[in-house]
RNA sequence: GGGCCCGUGGCGCAGCUUGGAUAGCGCGUCGGCCUUCUAAGCCGGAGAUCCUGGGUUCAAAUCCCAGCGGGCCCGCCA
């Protein structure tokens, strides 16, 4: 046969003769029977075996005869002297088949390949590379990102690398959305203040001002509906509004405690204008319509919060190809253009002044509903395209953008939380109405689950959040506290450039680790987690691999597979070998959490190795030799299952 | 009211797409291990109606139906 010398995917090989030999014994014992596809799983110990087949249950009751005699009858017919990587085949438990890799050739197999391989090893290349657009983050230039929205910048751009890994094309995309009513009250309280130069980082004086703007308006607004409800005397509507001024004053307090003299000018200074609810709508619509004074005014202030955003982000390993204007849609008439075609569907209608799209006639015209997941007697609701004063909505400006975005790839993948899910979905719906349904079924919402304080809501507009700089600070001075105590003979550079690598690494793991279907209630002690099932302990793992390596100083030269003796070694050994597997399932389903728990169960491993057998001293030297490339593929693959997750696997801490 | 998502030891999670062997892991807890390659570590113990009830199946945490609990959305916000 002639065992390749190195494997893109060992276990994929093993698994492809464990069928082959499984096929053949089924053809001879049951010489008519039609093999659908043979799916071998692992046994939940590897006692058992590497690869299991559980076929016999189903052909059991068709052949009328008992699982595991059926097993026994495979097992018997199977041609021994075929087998090559497999060692042997038995039959057990109810009626499986297990199947048991040659330790020797399997072990020397899975540990060249990842030596051979080396920074590609696992990342095994799709054959039908495509363009795709990943769109993440995109917070709005209005306040600093919060922890919350890190949770999207770690995800995105997981999947950005993963998918890169697999052999896309990538292109990291920031949508900028300085257009709409929030960047108008920024940018007026911003003016207001004398465009001042900002105090400490940009993005944080920005949110700053924005919080207190906000809220002074919310105010204003509310003052006077109150007093016109308490005209007409609406008992119910005064109510209510008390109730939500009375929410919005305790917000004021709070700002007014924790920045009195921001809180006071601007106070002073807005207090100025009759009505700075119109003044921001004013402003609004200028810069949609392209003032210059206007567009002066928002960019500037966009730009200013756009410039901390990219220190937060290239500080946490986060990049873009391309940084995309929203107002650049709307002033080149991308969006009139949509408009103007989504008006000639029989979709779009006036109601009392405003332009609404039918997403639920489009769905019903096209039949998605099903397609869509939706139940056939769901009504979608309708959208809002344009507003009684001609402006754009969030989303109408978004149609335009996805397809501007599909002129230059061929999927796209959009980070969004799961809230907007119902927009996201609108959005699609209306590309069918374009008739571009083709485009509706490349586009991707990924949907992450909300990151909630305990026992509340993060809320930019109120100024309740923590901010990624602040945790991150923290992580990395807790990260500096270790390493000085753990290794205080490091110079000051390289432990200051490891508690970076590991505090943000802590950070990052935190944020990609769960199903980002779930809720995560943010703690300190949860991202600050530095013991298991944290990047901090991957990475010492990885570190210890490299001690290793170092203290060895000298080349394995005569590695004896075979004296893989030890269950630890054959565990891990399957899971170095499983790490292609894993790869490709964590891509194609999308799923950058997969690569977070792979990396912690294989540092899980090595450290029981660790901590059980002697490598540099074990003997013969032959074993040790053998153990010396099993730690440097340990090192290897942890290093390259980080780095998916955009974490730096460091050689001491 | 309708839609989407979640529900697994005291707490936080994995497993569910593709049903299969004793349901994995972390925190906490109890007990051990630094004269041997970094103790950010390792080993062992206690601890579970896999939300409930039906159904499908030789086999259900996993698939289907109904219900309960929690979150989110249903805006001329994003």
């Amino acid at each position: 046969m002639g065992n390749p010398m190195f494997s893109v995917n060992p276990l994929n090989d093993f698994r492809s003769e464990c069928k082959k030999i499984l096929k053949e014994s089924l053809k001879k014992v049951f010489p008519e029977l039609k093999i659908k596809q043979l799916t071998l799983k692992k046994p939940p110990n590897i006692e058992l075996g590497h690869l299991a087949s559980s076929i016999c249950f189903e052909l059991a009751k068709e052949k009328n005869e008992k699982p595991l005699k059926l097993a026994e009858k495979l097992v018997e017919s199977t041609d021994k002297t075929k087998l090559n990587l497999i060692e042997k085949v038995v039959s057990a438990g109810g009626g499986y088949i297990n199947f048991f890799a040659d330790i020797k050739k399997f072990s020397a197999l899975t540990i060249e390949a990842i030596r051979k391989l080396n920074s590609e090893y696992g990342f095994v290349k799709t054959d039908k590379p495509q363009k795709i657009i990943v769109e993440h983050t995109s917070v709005n230039p209005i306040h600093p990102i919060h922890i919350g929205q890190a949770r999207n910048s770690m995800l995105g751009d997981a999947l950005a690398r993963i998918l890169k890994a697999r052999g896309h094309k990538i292109y990291r995309h920031y949508y900028i959305d300085d257009v709409g009513r929030q960047t108008a009250v920024i940018a007026y309280g911003y003016q207001k203040l004398g465009k001042p130069k900002p105090e400490g980082k940009p993005d944080h004086f920005i949110g700053k001002i924005y919080t207190i703007t906000s809220c002074l308006i919310e105010i204003n607004r509310l003052k006077k509906e109150l007093k016109r409800a308490k005209t007409v005397s609406a008992i119910e509507e005064i109510n209510k509004i008390n109730r939500e001024l009375d929410g919005w004053m305790a917000v004021a307090a709070e700002l007014k405690t924790k920045f009195p003299k921001l809180f006071e000018k601007l106070l002073e200074k807005i207090s100025e204008d009759e009505d700075p609810e119109n003044m921001v709508n004013e402003l609004n619509r200028r810069y949609e319509k392209g003032e210059e004074e206007a567009k002066k005014l928002v960019r500037e202030v966009s730009q200013l919060c756009l410039k901390g955003f990219k220190e937060t982000l290239n500080r946490a390993g986060v990049f873009y190809d391309s940084w995309d204007w929203e107002s650049e849609l709307v002033w080149s008439g991308k969006v009139k253009e949509v408009l103007n075609k989504l008006k000639k569907t029989p979709y779009v209608f006036s109601l009392g002044g405003v332009l609404e799209f039918d997403a639920d006639k489009v769905a019903e015209t096209y039949n998605l509903k099903r397609k869509l997941g939706l139940r056939e007697d769901y009504e979608l609701p309708s959208l809002t395209l344009v507003r009684a004063d001609g402006t754009t909505l969030y989303t109408t400006r978004d149609i335009a953008y996805t397809l501007l975005k599909f002129q230059k790839c061929e999927k796209v993948i959009n980070v969004v939380g799961m809230e907007q899910a119902l927009a996201q979905l609108q959005l699609k719906i209306a590309l069918y109405a374009l008739g571009h349904g083709d485009l509706a079924e490349k586009l991707t919402h990924f949907a992450y689950n909300l990151v909630t304080l305990p026992g509340y809501k993060m809320s930019s507009r109120r100024g309740r959040y923590i901010t990624f700089d602040e945790v991150m600070d923290e992580a990395v001075k807790r990260a500096y506290e270790e390493v000085s105590k753990r290794s205080p003979q490091l110079p000051e550079e390289e432990k200051k450039k490891i508690a970076n690598l590991v505090g943000i690494g802590a950070v990052r793991y935190a944020l990609v680790e769960v199903d980002p279907s779930k809720p995560v209630v943010f703690t300190w002690d949860r991202v600050l987690n530095f013991e298991k099932n944290s990047a901090p302990y991957i990475q010492y793992s990885h570190a210890r691999a490299c001690s290793i390596l170092r203290k060895a100083s000298r080349k394995p030269e005569k590695p004896a597979y075979e004296l893989f003796k030890e269950k630890i070694e054959h565990e891990i050994i399957m899971d170095l070998a499983s790490f292609p597997d894993t790869f490709i399932e964590a891509t194609e389903y999308l799923k950058p959490n997969m690569i977070a728990d792979f990396a912690n169960t294989l540092a899980d491993k090595f450290n029981a190795f660790y901590n059980a057998l002697p490598v540099i001293k074990a003997e013969p030297k032959e074993l040790s030799d053998a153990r010396l490339t099993l730690v440097d593929a340990v090192r290897i693959v942890l290093r390259n299952s980080l780095n998916l997750i955009g974490i730096i696997a460091p050689e001491r801490m």
